[in-house]
DNA sequence: TATTGTTATACTCTATAACTATA
DNA sequence: TATAGTTATAGAGTATAACAATA
């Protein structure tokens, strides 16, 4: 019939409102992203490429907190559709440096979108002011929590 | 050397904020009822089963939206410890009614001083105004966006 | 025949560790 | 020998679907 009764007192706390609807968002935007044939690490990987080209793959790994071998097929998967490009270091060859082609800059594009899409919907509760509150409130959190921007930790990476 | 430049503009928006903050709200809580020998399926359906007792294991699974298949093997965890019971209905004999015990009680309240302690750490950023602001702004979020009150979903289920 | 709970199977994802090539 | 990248193996966790008991 009904559902579970609340417990009494302030009701939820906000590190579980937090989780809940972290969750949540992230599920949201997956599906979103989905639509164009990506999954949220690749989208978080594209992304850190993009945000400083030319790093290595051991770079990359250590800044998402993800081990090495994961990386190479998350590599190969955006390399396979020319959304981002190994580049060998003639100095030490060794050295994959990794870069986002135009088809992966027109793509991240198309994910600047989404995301706003994504965060209008998310936020369709809040009128203007209250958003730009929740945000200063969400980033001095982050900051406090030593939170690295832009990477998702968990998930594992978004 | 550097971090990863920051995009222009207002930065990363709050649905991403949320999805990190919250990964990193549900790892920390982990880590803190993990020292309770509890994981986090655990600990949501003992919270669960105490919020409405007498429950059957597919009326469980439909509110947490898990597979009863999964929700055997979480019960049995919980019934080895002593934490739930099963009690067989006189009248339909399929149907196991889940009961917290009174260790699962006495559990319960250390898990819930473990949430505020949680609670208190996640938003250690901002003073009683701040966290009352934010608490009402989540909360209106997840009404908006039609999550269950006290059911993690994603995780699943924390 | 339909439903509750259970068990069995298969699949996905991930990390650990071995391997190669360069240095 | 040490490091970047790769490959291979194994483990955890999950869902799907088959099964037994009761209705």
């Amino acid at each position: 019939m009904d559902d579970a009764p609340q417990p009494p007192g302030p009701g939820p706390g906000s590190a579980f409102l937090l989780a809940q609807i972290g969750a949540h968002a992230a599920m949201r935007f997956a599906e979103r992203i989905g639509e164009l044939d990506l999954t949220p690490p690749q989208t978080g990987l594209l992304r850190a490429v993009a945000a400083a080209p030319g790093r290595s793959q051991q770079a990359l790994a250590t800044v998402l907190g993800t081990p090495p071998s994961r990386l190479v097929a998350l590599v190969d998967q955006l390399d396979e559709r020319g959304l981002v490009q190994r580049r060998r270091n003639p100095a030490d060859r060794r050295l994959h440096a990794l870069h986002v082609t135009e088809a992966g800059e027109k793509l991240l594009q198309r994910i600047a979108e989404v995301g706003r899409a994504h965060d209008d919907a998310m936020c369709a509760a809040l009128d203007d002011a209250e958003r730009a509150t929740l945000r200063a409130l969400l980033g001095r959190i982050a900051d406090e929590q030593g939170l690295t921007p832009g990477v998702h930790p968990g998930y594992r990476h978004a």
